[in-house]
DNA sequence: GCCGGCGCCCAAAACGTTTTGGAAGACAAT
DNA sequence: ATTGTCTTCCAAAACGTTTTGGGCGCCGGC
């Protein structure tokens, strides 16, 4: 491996001129910095990561851990993310780490080694929970930050990036109820995640705003599968008096939701109404293709990295609180006359 | 932060002795270790990665890059894939470095980065290809690294895992046949794939198995989406005599073939056969639940990891060619009798 | 009484950078 | 001639570990 000092050997340089001519100061002649950038080429030289790290006092990489729930995971939402993160990040010359942990001890370790041992400058929170541990845990220790979806400790005081779950939800129940629905089942999260209280305060504002009552028996919790979504479906279908409309807290849920209908006979969209939330590529593609809300979960992503090294950087304090709106995407699932 | 020498100090040792104590070497009294290990946890100690990689010359990182080839992706295989990198290699106090990158020069330069700068200790490839520079680029460099699939060059002599989709699909096209299918369809995906090649010859190979003869217009390439399955489908339905029975070379794909059948009104498991590869957890929820080859991508991840650090470490050479079967998973979408 | 071995500890060198605080020379102004 | 100002370069000190190559007592065997 090739190293500063064989660089500045060969040029008879110092390490410091040739150091320095590289990371553009304005000190070197323009005549020896084009010799420094050219024999570094040719000697293939790449700075050590690790020396500038133990001297810069920076790690140039954020964290992000996976809530990975079961081991055999799948969540299109995340490769998605993980995309938007590790793009934003490598544009800015950062590296990202990427783990997995259940929720629990062992995720509280992986935060605490990453933190203590400064192996990431800054992280990014998903799947936030009401009152997240992790935030606290690291706005206590000053340790930058950035949630996607909100937290709510004590209010929003944590700077984050989300979508705004209520409004989606609150338009999904307006669209729902314009068809003609009265009856509309809500197949939800675990309490403690904040988007399951965001999305649900939208299911209760939209039923409100029209007129309509809210019953028990209609919301039942899932847990963000397809798999878990086919169970709350099956329940939500086998009541007396089974809603007409059903909306999944996100695509994965009501598309499990849609297979339940689909066994016992019901056709998606005619004699039942199912909608999610995301607007992943797989609801496009489904049986009848689903009606959701949509949002940039890449371009998000992207946003929240740009936030956090802004952060990390002690930059002016930007904007730190972003919500988007999602979009409303129509398709055949709430009404195949809708095409 | 804390550093080593605050722990040496408030013992009245020597920052040798503390380094030692902690690292489970026998040359320190068993009362010191406990003393120095109290102390580490009292203060919080976490030793810097920097600078113990850099004394060490070890990253203690390994590094995967996506292939994305969209800003948008959304591959639930390699939301797996990447719990099962980070599992395994957080069990071996290791970290997952992870990028993203269309192939092309942009990921010539992330590959050449993460070596050059030694900012990981291997790398983990996916999506390999016939003739995959990356694979000659890390072997010129006597870089450990371990491919998920197959490579070509020129023979199998690099490390990888990978499954054995020749077997597969001809395993699938047996199945076909055997619920009487004579005219299969196949689509596939960019011919420079390995795994393109191997699916393919699979194809091949098993019509050749049942006497039936191979027709070109029958073989169409996709490229790995749903909605590349999907054109792919519309194409393959609307020739003069199209095919009874559609073979994706993955499970997108197929899904993507199925709504294409859906949407000519052709009801897919009676009218026409659809069957899939790789057994996403989606598969199992499509209309209809699709025929697929399944195998365990995280339990596969994991050994990927495995076999890298034994490299990485400089193990002696275990078994460094891994071929798995994958598993016939029938469902509907191949014969609604068969439920 | 001497020697070898063992148990425990440590000083100092290294790892490859970045940064600090000048130094040397050229030139201009006084 | 002196002083000051630029421009261009550099030696040396960090950064926080791990590792090398011992040192110092103590004990047992001769």
């Amino acid at each position: 491996m090739t190293t500063i000092r064989d660089v500045a050997h060969k040029l008879h340089l110092s390490i410091t001129t040739v150091s320095r001519a590289l990371d553009g100061y304005d000190d070197v002649a323009a005549e020896t910095r084009e010799r420094v950038i050219a024999a570094a080429r040719d000697l293939g030289y790449v700075p050590s990561r690790a020396a500038r790290q133990l001297r810069r006092k920076r790690a140039e990489a954020i964290g992000f851990i996976l809530p990975t729930w079961q081991p055999r995971f799948s969540d299109p939402f995340f490769a998605e993310l993980i995309a938007g993160l590790g793009d934003e990040a490598a544009s800015q010359h950062f590296d990202l780490l990427v783990a997995s942990a259940a929720p629990g001890l062992e995720e509280k370790n992986a935060y605490q080694r990453w933190v203590q041992s400064r192996r990431v400058d800054g992280i990014i929170l998903a799947r936030t929970r009401l009152d997240d541990w992790r935030a606290r845990f690291l706005a206590d220790l000053h340790f930058p930050f950035v949630a996607y979806g909100r937290t709510r400790l004590p209010e929003d005081i944590y700077p984050h990036i989300g979508v705004d779950g209520l409004a989606g939800v609150r338009t999904l129940v307006a669209h729902l109820v314009e068809r003609g629905h009265q009856r509309i089942g809500f197949v939800g999260a675990p309490d403690d995640l904040t988007f399951q209280a965001d999305r649900l305060a939208g299911y209760v504002e939209g039923l409100a705003a029209a007129s309509l009552g809210i019953s028990e028996e209609l919301v039942v919790e899932g847990n963000l599968t397809r798999e878990g979504g086919y169970r709350a479906g099956q329940q939500l279908l086998a009541l007396p008096q089974p809603p007409s409309a059903i909306i999944g807290i996100n695509d994965l849920t009501a598309i499990g939701v849609m297979r339940a209908a689909r066994e016992r006979g019901l056709v998606v969209g005619r004699d039942v109404a199912v909608a999610g939330f995301d607007g992943v590529e797989e609801a496009a593609h489904s049986d009848p293709p689903l009606t959701t809300m949509n949002h940039p979960t890449y371009d998000l992503a992207r946003q929240a990295v740009r936030m956090l090294l802004a952060l990390v950087s002690g930059e002016p304090p930007v904007v730190t609180r972003i919500l988007v709106q999602p979009e409303l995407i129509v398709r055949a699932s709430t009404g195949l006359t809708g095409e």
